[in-house]
DNA sequence: GCAGAGGTACTCGGATACGCGCTGTCCGAGTAAATTGGG
DNA sequence: CCCAATTTACTCGGACAGCGCGTATCCGAGTACCTCTGC
């Protein structure tokens, strides 16, 4: 099972994207340059969550991305949803009817199928209990210098 | 993020290999014909549960494959595991230092992938915490007459 | 000096190739059972 | 009748193709800004 790489760069760059200051959007180019990441293949990241709402993006020069909401009412599980997709991981598809010895429809889900949503549900909740206001605020107890090594980096390539 | 169809067969191949008397071994493509699944990659499947000490092989006429353990020592993690390997989904490639603007290594573990792993520890412990004896218990409640129909359709198809 | 039309440069957005991993299949090594021949 | 060597058939185990999705890239539609001209 492994998770798609866009996933850690949208991650990232949500960050990011909290630390520019209100009403301001940021090419995709240059939140890629940050990480020298394919600035084309980040855009298509981006263009996903613009989808599903998170982020706003603006044509034309200034144009850019920016944060749909504030950072409070984005969790990490909108993210990792807006990339990977809704689907869960574990599909069932009833191979438990496919057999030559079982007939009719069964009177109950499949046991199997319930414990792994069960365990995906875990798994959703602790995303979806955490924010992108958390992570910031992590982060800059951590590493006071972060928003402000963004904000300068940003504003020095565009002078 | 998909996991492999591997997974529902050794689910549910296990679930199955739970009615069989003890000391009996079943050949994969018996027990992929119950589902009318390909019988030679869910072999394939069995040999990663095997490596994993999950099950036994044997090989030559009477051989097959038998549970290693009892199924109360087998939990759901144990063959997700199996077969999608130990590695984690989301895999933290460091980004974070790659940029132009950051230059040594970091103080602390990246608080996002921190947050990454926390959610996949909830999924982990959640499967960790079910064992094949629950599921099993779970479905005889549910349809009790589960086990002799696979243990009837076995020895039918071996007499 | 100011307003407006035109040009320009920059952005997103979707359509288009490439590569890797899961899916599916095959054949060979090894073993236990069945068979056959002899004692 | 009993035993042992041989043959046989069946199993796992790993090596070999096919396909779909994620990865990566490019070019076109649209827009805001800047410039130039006329008033």
């Amino acid at each position: 099972m492994r998770m798609g790489e866009g996933v850690e760069w949208a991650l990232h760059t949500c960050l990011n994207l909290t630390w520019v200051e209100a009403g301001q959007a940021v090419p995709a180019s240059r939140l890629a340059a940050y990480y020298e990441l394919p600035a084309a293949y980040l855009n298509k990241q981006l263009q996903a969550l613009a989808r599903a709402g998170l982020v706003v993006s603006a044509p034309g020069p200034r144009g850019g991305f920016q944060l749909a909401r504030p950072p409070e009412r984005v969790t990490l599980m909108d993210v990792v949803a807006a990339i990977e997709g809704e689907e869960p991981a574990f599909r069932c598809t009833e191979i438990r009817g496919r057999g030559p010895a079982e007939g009719g429809p069964f009177p109950t889900a499949c046991v199997i199928d319930r414990s792994m949503r069960a365990a995906e549900l875990a798994w959703r909740r602790e995303l979806a209990s955490r924010t992108l206001a958390d992570v910031k605020a992590e982060v800059e107890r951590e590493a006071p210098d972060a928003p402000a090594r963004f904000r300068n980096w940003l504003s020095r390539k565009g002078a």
